[in-house]
DNA sequence: AATGGCAAAATCGTATACAAAAACTGTGCA
DNA sequence: TGCACAGTTTTTGTATACGATTTTGCCATT
């Protein structure tokens, strides 16, 4: 069972075939944290687990690669991607810049079905925060940014702004401290309100504090290793 | 024999090995059109030119295709990228919105020495251009763009301009027509001189206006398709 | 008990083999 | 002459095999 909308998917620049559905669903999985930053992706493990040889598993990981979500080093493998502090500053930095620019052109753009349509995709991000489906809800989040992307009408952005929004979402997977989702919530219904007047100086405005909200949102302070076997049990322990 | 600078190569996500090689031989020359869009890219032919197998062939193409440089249609195979009217326009678009961004980043930023390596590099280009090797100085033309997002400092943003760049360069051997470089030229030492006061508005400034050229620059009309080898040439005959 | 090294297991890198799809060619027919 | 079709050739899609590298576990040594 998939609750994601296909738009979600990001574009991996391959044919159609069984690796780029492999692409989607592990793509799918990794927006919903339900694996989180760091695990091994084994090309033996990915290619059982989807009934492939080890070539289109592989093709597969590369593609995501491509699109930053995994992470491969040579003669060890593939993990789900780690992003750093550094590359999470730069990340919203990119985003802050470049969204509200597309937020300008879809609200110049909207029209009353597209505008309906992303109501609906709030209502269901609404819903699934409602039933506590905090890894579906984070990826319609996600989702709908991008969605608003493809209203502005800008292939070339959309794309770019997809591999944002999916490297945002392992950032928000290591760095999120659960300050509230209801400014989350208010920025995507006040993006509404603003699309439904068709105006794009507010939209722009909107989008940008949304962003920066967002980055500022986060705990952008070291980490310690994602495994806590060693050290990190010991302080829980004293503590 | 190798005339470009390391940093003209992209990113691929790829680990180092044979396959990256590859990449960057490739890539190398097709951003110095000595290889044009349009044009099939067999596995077997690119195995035996490097001297591997088809697998590894097969990875560097794929590779190639993420950053969009090339397209792979299934099971007919990898072809250099052919950007369209639409595309082009949307690549300086966004070059347009990045770009002076950049620019700002790197005149706040700029060290001497980078300053120094940056006027080594528009000679280089000029030398080239002097001598008449146009691919490899538009290919220089291409990396100094990317040369000034590194001194921004910014990785995220350089990937996302490189991969722009470099269709930059599939647009301009597609729809280029021939005016005169030397606006090209002027552009990058107006640039150099700002970059020179550290003078962060005036490069963000020369920066938009230069991508805004090299945008009605280009002859963005419906071309006939590429292969000339038939009714072309008859009509040329004709005519 | 801790450390170092060696062997075994697991995993990746690459080549190759075979199946499937597309492209090409030549023939037959209208 | 133009078109359609069938067989052949070429090329890609996928699986598998084997060598190389890394990781793991064990045992000897200190």
């Amino acid at each position: 069972m998939n609750t994601i909308p296909a738009d979600l998917h990001g574009t991996y620049s391959l044919p159609p075939g069984r690796a780029l559905d492999i692409c989607y669903q592990l793509e799918a999985a990794i927006l919903q944290h339900r694996i989180r930053p760091g695990m091994k992706l084994a090309e033996d493990e990915v290619g059982e687990t989807f009934g492939v040889s080890r070539t289109v598993a592989r093709t597969a990981l590369q593609a995501l690669a491509h699109g930053g979500l995994v992470t491969i080093e040579r003669n060890r493998g593939a993990f789900v991607s780690r992003p750093t502090i550094r590359e999470a500053h730069e990340v919203f930095e990119a985003r802050a810049l470049i969204e509200p620019r597309i937020a300008r052109m879809a609200a110049a753009a909207m029209t009353a079905e597209q505008l309906d349509g992303l109501h609906r995709h709030v209502d269901a991000e609404h819903e699934a925060t409602r039933r506590g489906d905090m890894g579906v809800a984070l990826s319609l989040s996600g989702s709908f940014h991008t969605a608003i992307a493809e209203i502005a009408d800008q292939r070339v952005l959309t794309q770019i702004l997809r591999s944002l929004v999916s490297r945002s979402s392992l950032i928000i997977a290591l760095y999120w401290h659960r300050r509230d989702t209801a400014c989350e919530s208010h920025s995507h219904h006040a993006l509404l309100g603003a699309f439904s007047r068709n105006d794009a100086a507010q939209a722009e405005e909107i989008m940008k504090s949304h962003i920066v909200d967002l980055h500022s949102g986060l705990d952008l302070v070291d980490r310690p290793e994602e495994a806590p076997s060693l050290a990190d049990v010991f302080a829980a322990a004293k503590a």
